[in-house]
DNA sequence: CTGTTAGCGCTTTCAG
DNA sequence: CTGAAAGCGCTAACAG
């Protein structure tokens, strides 16, 4: 109950001034071995720890990283989420968390975090800024780093959706199939996800590689992320008269959606029908759900790296990384049947 | 890159003292409205916005909530969060998340987190606190809402884990199973986690109250949380000489290692093996899982709320908050087969 | 109603 | 190597 002790009981205590604690605090070179271990008795002594609040209006640094996302919107998110919360738990920042659920929330989020009084760095999840958002950030000299969305003036960590989109399809032309769907969330999302978008470019191409027309009917959107909307997308794309005998879903999450239409339409996975997703969240492989695995923790992680960097470096040349695909086979993939 | 503008900046162009515009930011009443419009204005054309780090060292509030759980090992706590998070975005407050993954964490965060100085408020997510703790969190005079923990001396959201333990029972006893099985993970958890314990407990009493004797082969722990340990402490009980017919695990995530394993073995769910879970994650309605409800997102919310208003009353009488748990039964639990 | 002023607790020159 | 002193930008008395 008793005032917590400041810098000033530290130094009266040691015996010094409060210079010189405010140094051993912050582990200056230049304090004698013998002042550093009284001060740190008396540290010890009196339990005393820094006031953040005067420490970051004095430094000028506030010591917390702000990450920005539509976190809930999908299982990846949160892992990423985890990544970046593991790799920064090491160090001496704090994370503070701004889930956005709805455009309004992005809007002002960007807005408010403008500033290099709130945070030391951004990280943006999965929200591709505008160009005016950028130059705000600019403005506001306040480094940010892009995970999972782009914009050329900004750090970025991204992996190349096109090609995820691409090797997927890629995958189910391999297996014979010749006739196959793609679902995926609608591409004019509100928050800008450009995903699927890009991953759409990909089946596109591995359909033309294959010399295979594009059909319209079978690229179907779910309005909302989430497995109810894919299911019902999902049945109108099995019930079309020629029916494709594969579908690639712009998630795993729609790839569940793919499967329960399936099952609710008496077709089996893979017999009658190949599902491949995307992301491999944790379910995908207790699912057996092939689909197209991205190191969601590990550039949760990475990010976190690289915005220490562009913090403590702030003129370093804008970085692009990306984050290796790979193809992860499991059994909701299969040769198309012969008959 | 200019310098932002400070309250000084504002004054000035306003034709005012500091004092009058900390007080419109602050809507302090006795400010007459057409020198409000003045500030306002000057506010607004410097596009001013008042550093926080000043703010919290000076008002000695720091606008934040810590909130301190072990979010990532289980969907359920990622829920709660999304709870937390969501009741909080309208505030003013921003809320840290410190994630536990080792016992060593939780005792920094606790240890760290004890102080006015850090965060206005402790919102606990599953890890009960020692009476040391308690001490300390006293001590520092720091406002602390537990959520799915206990302990005597702070506010606390939880539910009657004993009786969601005894519903889930007795709906597998009303469905006629006599040898039912009980998976949880250790109850001697690192983390002190012992929802598993009560849960136990409310098995055990409905067994009682069914006149079947406890038989501790039926009951299996695994030693992590997860579907891989799951399965395998699942495989064991399923090979039992005489094998239960129904099976409670004490988490979804564990109930699905159980169906999994139940699948490997080759009995079929729920014709010859009744699984019911614990929690209603998102996934157990796709699962068709039957389970305990407990209402992850709301008990999120209302934590925030709780602590909001400890933060408001600090002499907040102990509050002790029970959310309502509710049976969800789906097609994983079906009448013991006749035979 | 409003201007002035004294801190909040720390970091960081600047002398010595 | 170390003490003294000047802020960091804001809030909150305290006069007027």
């Amino acid at each position: 109950m008793s005032q917590s002790p400041t810098i000033r009981d530290v130094a009266k205590r040691a015996g010094v001034g409060v210079g010189t604690v405010s140094r051993v605090l912050n582990n200056h070179p230049s304090v004698s071995i013998s002042t550093r271990e009284m001060v740190e008795e008396a540290i010890a002594e009196l339990d005393f720890s820094p006031n953040p609040s005067a420490r970051r209006l004095s430094s000028g640094k506030t010591m917390t990283i702000a990450v920005v996302a539509p976190f809930f919107t999908r299982p990846a998110f949160v892992e990423r989420l985890r990544g970046v919360v593991s790799a920064i738990a090491d160090s001496a920042y704090d994370v503070v968390v701004y889930d956005v659920e709805t455009p309004g929330r992005r809007e002002q989020y960007f807005r408010d975090l403008a500033r290099r009084d709130r945070a030391d760095g951004l990280l943006i999840i999965a929200l591709p800024p505008t160009d005016e958002d950028v130059a705000r950030f600019t403005n506001a000299n306040i480094p940010v780093v892009l995970l999972d969305c782009s914009h050329p003036d900004l750090h970025r960590i991204v992996i190349d959706d096109v090609y995820g989109g691409f090797i997927a399809t890629k995958h189910l032309l391999d297996l014979g199939h010749r006739l196959i769907g793609y679902l995926s969330d609608s591409p004019e999302s509100p928050f800008g996800f450009v995903a699927s978008r890009y991953r759409l470019q990909g089946y596109r191409d591995a359909l033309a590689d294959a010399e295979i027309d594009f059909n319209s009917d079978y690229h179907v959107v779910a309005i909302d992320h989430g497995i109810r909307e894919a299911r019902q997308a999902a049945k109108g794309l099995l019930q079309l008269p020629v029916r494709p005998t594969a579908v690639f879903a712009s998630s795993d999450t729609q790839a569940i959606g793919v499967i329960q239409a399936a099952n609710e339409l008496g077709l089996r996975v893979p017999d009658e029908l190949s599902v491949i997703g995307y992301d491999d969240i944790d379910l995908a492989e207790f699912l057996h759900l092939s689909t197209v695995h991205q190191p969601l923790f590990t550039s949760g992680a990475e990010a976190v790296d690289l915005l220490m960097e562009a913090i403590a470096n702030p003129s370093l040349p804008t970085r692009h990384i990306q984050m290796p695909l790979q193809l992860a086979v499991r059994q909701s993939t299969a040769p198309l049947a012969q008959n």
